[in-house]
DNA sequence: AATGAATGAGTATTCATTCAT
DNA sequence: AATGAATGAATACTCATTCAT
């Protein structure tokens, strides 16, 4: 019924490690150590560090669909389903541990300068996209809201829109591609507008 | 006056293999090989694989930047300027080579099993998305929009936001999370409503 | 209770290859093979191949020491002392594995040719030596003894002596200079006086 | 007839780097610097790194030898040149470039631990040989000299004694061995004695 | 079921040497 | 005669994995 227990503290063991320094950087010897066990014990339960760390990051997915599907089945109508998955987001990306950053945080590999260089870019770009909606607010195009957290929705709509669409075959690229841009420019200019 | 053509030859070979197969699955010899230079002569202008792999990023990035900037500072007014933005994003994801895909692409690490599994999972999570669209829809709340880009533009505004007012310091975040919160519903609601 | 047997054999075997080829040419995969251990095995006893080094240096001088104050002490009187002081030294020496060797020997980097030349060079300044210590028996200065155990004895003297008050503090050098050559002539002369 | 020039800047500034940082750490790009010429010069006048250490070797022992000869040639009587030898081994020892160091010194690849552990391994041995010289003294069987100066002299030349003895032939070795120990004992007492 | 000592394949890096200029 | 950019053989070291206990 237990559903082995060494099994869950090893996979606990190796979410905290593999979330603070990626695949490569985090150790068997240290994940056995923090899940209590010794080195083998691992072996007798994953065949190798990339079955763990696949296991793990689906049961981490699991466990986020299901907190996702109950939390917004929780509520009734379509505003507030909405409104709950924003607010879900902001609580996974506090907790650290969402699967982004567990898969592609290899981040942990590279210098703190590296990152840092990185993250300076990012927000020069941000403040690149921010003085735009500025002119757009002096130029009476748009609302006076907030530029910078403008700029991110509208950021963030257009990188995973093209991100998605971009993955697609070729045949449906093209119309995606339209459809999708003119939908964003849509909900952005009649959102943000007066 | 030619910036070293041998040191361009590795940058550019390592830009290629670090896309390809990530930091770790790149091997200095196949850089060396695909630059057609020997492996110690990477040495001669790298001091080590990670300063190699530092430097590729910043000047990608670098370049990013440049195409950004020209090709927005093109654009004359406030609408235009948003829309070539949003296309450059799909221009560069198709490209293959933005940032993200490099340094987070320790995806080749792992099986395509797994990441089969997670674009699936993934699909799965924007299918639920959509499918809270078409409530909206046939509820008479939204426009009759394509659901899924609906649902793809939406997330992406939250996942941006959400993820970069995590990174804010404590005292800020309440109030720009609430402040996010309510623009990104404002947007959405009043870009996708009737 | 048996200071781990792996341990020990990677010493002895490392000790083996050091005296043989010197640091440099010994390679840590043949201190694997002579020490019948895997590659890695040595890293989880010694953190590199410095450290081995340095740790079996330290064994054998200790070792020594020990074999020193031993035989030594076993000795009642003053001059049964000093003999078996000399004495031990050729046993030391006939074992290959003094110290000085191990350190110094990066001998074996070099040619036979190198190292032949060198002993043909020592022997001829000994015989340089040797012959003033003819000269001394023929004058009458000293006693009819051989004159190149004797040239060893007086050249090996002024050696060490010269060797060790150099490393002094200038302000000690020159008075230690004068004692340690008035002493040395002394002893000689002396001890060689008819 | 100038025994080209840039031969000679090579070999005098190989000269200063083997004795500096030993064979090892020395590498041909900072001798080529040393000597201003460019890397691949020092192969238009040595085969090899080999060749030019031993060249370099060989002309320092020769110019030693000379020097040797010279200035003991200077000397008319027996006593004066053994005293002028003794003197020229501590100029020699000064100088820091006497062929021992060269040859052997690969010090330098180790630790500044390691060297100074060592020396202070060979300062309690010599301490230990001292306290015995004392009590040489203390029991009347010696005169009252500086206990530390009279252990180096005897170690030297038991050291000097055994190393060239034990380097000759089996057949040989025992006679010498024991002709060798009873002239360094009767050279010691009858020195040392009252 | 659990262990951890032992393994060795795999790789970044160094530096003596070459050769086109 | 002189150069130094380019080379690649050679080697210390890491860490996932095994297996005897």
């Amino acid at each position: 019924m237990q559903e082995s227990n060494t099994r869950q503290k090893i996979l606990l063991a190796s979410r905290m490690l593999f979330a603070e320094k990626g695949f490569h950087k985090a150790k068997m010897e240290e994940i056995a150590e923090a899940a209590g066990v010794g080195k083998g014990t691992i072996y007798d339960y994953f065949k190798s560090k990339k079955e763990l760390f696949e296991t793990m990051i689906k049961d981490i997915a699991n466990e986020f669909k299901s907190v996702f599907i109950e939390k917004i089945g929780e509520e009734r109508d379509f505003e507030s389903k909405l409104k709950k998955l924003a607010e879900l987001k902001f609580e996974i990306n506090k907790s650290h541990i969402y699967i982004e950053s567990l898969v592609f945080k290899n981040l942990s590999s590279f210098d703190e300068e590296l990152l840092e260089w990185l993250k300076d870019f990012r927000e020069k770009m941000i403040g690149f996209i921010a003085d735009i909606m500025c002119e757009g607010i002096k130029g009476g195009h748009i609302k006076d809201v907030n530029p910078k957290l403008a700029a991110l929705i509208y950021l963030g709509g257009a990188h995973l829109l093209s991100h998605y669409i971009c993955e697609q075959e070729k045949d449906e690229y093209e119309s995606m591609k339209n459809e999708g841009l003119e939908l964003l420019h849509e909900i952005t200019f009649r959102g943000l507008g007066k």
